[in-house]
DNA sequence: ACCCAGGGTCGTC
DNA sequence: GACGACCCTGGG
């Protein structure tokens, strides 16, 4: 049924900087500007107005609780923009260029999936899979007279083929899909205790050992989903514009850079790659 | 038409 | 630890 939830006096949240910043694959813009996306079993717009944003969803549970987990709404972005600012003036301009980026709290087995497919691809065609995969094996579901689909469970995915996941575009990342989604079924990969993991480091070995992924995978994960901000994911978008920012335009090698990251960020290293990737970008 | 690159990973050397 | 291969597609 149809919920709203509505925050007033809203800083730091701005849907263009939090669905445009490269961490989620399902949120597209209307033309009125607002975002729709999909949220487990519930279909959600985020509209912004002046100071105000606008939650408008079909939901199955409470609208409020949904955005408060998944956009981390108790999370004092001001102190820590405040604290990243400090650090030097090149982090200091991409935050306020990305001001209103927030780091989603997103399903794990989506962005597990996701962000294997989004191995040597680019963020237009990722999307396109993914949505595929969603309207062939997810739930339908009809908001304001339009259709929308669930990403699958690993069960609606438990007969798929490596050929059917070849067939939706899905290329050499297609026995990656397979397998994570066979391996899970078995409980070889078991979500829950992903989900549990306090050490970062277990957490990424154990990432590690799931098909198609990688340090860079782990690192999106880690961050986009299970709420490590420490982790700082090198793609080569951030590769570049650290490179280009800080080593004279000298391209690194993506250990030199995590190495960099760290000490020039610290705890919060995660949020700043968010900041700078957007700039960097957007801006290109 | 052609080429290149894209939120990399994997097997092989 | 370095190097190529790998599906596919949008943009130059």
């Amino acid at each position: 049924m149809e919920q709203r939830y509505i925050l007033e006096n809203v800083q730091s949240f701005e849907p263009v900087h939090i669905f445009e910043c490269g961490q989620c694959f399902r949120w597209n813009k209307q033309e009125n500007n607002s975002y729709t996306g999909i949220v487990k079993n519930n279909v959600i717009n985020v509209k912004k107005e002046n100071e105000r944003v606008i939650f408008t969803g079909n939901c199955n549970e409470d609208i409020k609780t949904i955005c408060i987990d998944y956009f981390d709404l108790n999370k004092n972005y001001e102190n820590i923009k405040t604290e990243l600012s400090k650090i030097d003036n090149y982090l200091a301009n991409s935050i306020k260029y990305g001001n209103g980026i927030r780091i989603l709290h997103q399903d794990l087995w989506e962005t597990l999936i996701s962000f294997i497919i989004s191995a040597n691809n680019n963020i237009p065609r990722i999307k396109t899979i993914i949505e595929r995969i969603s309207k062939t094996y997810g739930n339908k579901l009809i908001f304001q007279d339009k259709e929308y689909y669930t990403f699958p469970t690993p069960e609606e995915l438990a007969n798929v083929t490596v050929q059917d996941f070849r067939n939706l575009g899905l290329g050499f990342r297609d026995v990656r899909v397979y397998e994570t989604v066979q391996k899970t079924l078995r409980k070889e990969i078991d979500l829950e205790q992903l989900e549990k993991e306090k050490d970062a480091e277990t957490l990424r070995n154990k990432l590690l050992e799931i098909p198609g992924v990688g340090l860079k995978v782990a690192d999106c994960i880690m961050l986009f989903s299970l709420k490590k901000y420490e982790v700082f994911p090198v793609d080569v978008w951030v590769r570049r514009v650290i490179s280009e920012l800080y080593f004279e335009n000298v391209e690194q090698k993506p250990q030199i850079i995590q190495k960099f990251a760290k000490e020039q960020y610290g705890n919060l290293a995660g949020l700043a790659q968010q900041y700078l990737f957007y700039w960097r970008r957007d801006t290109a």
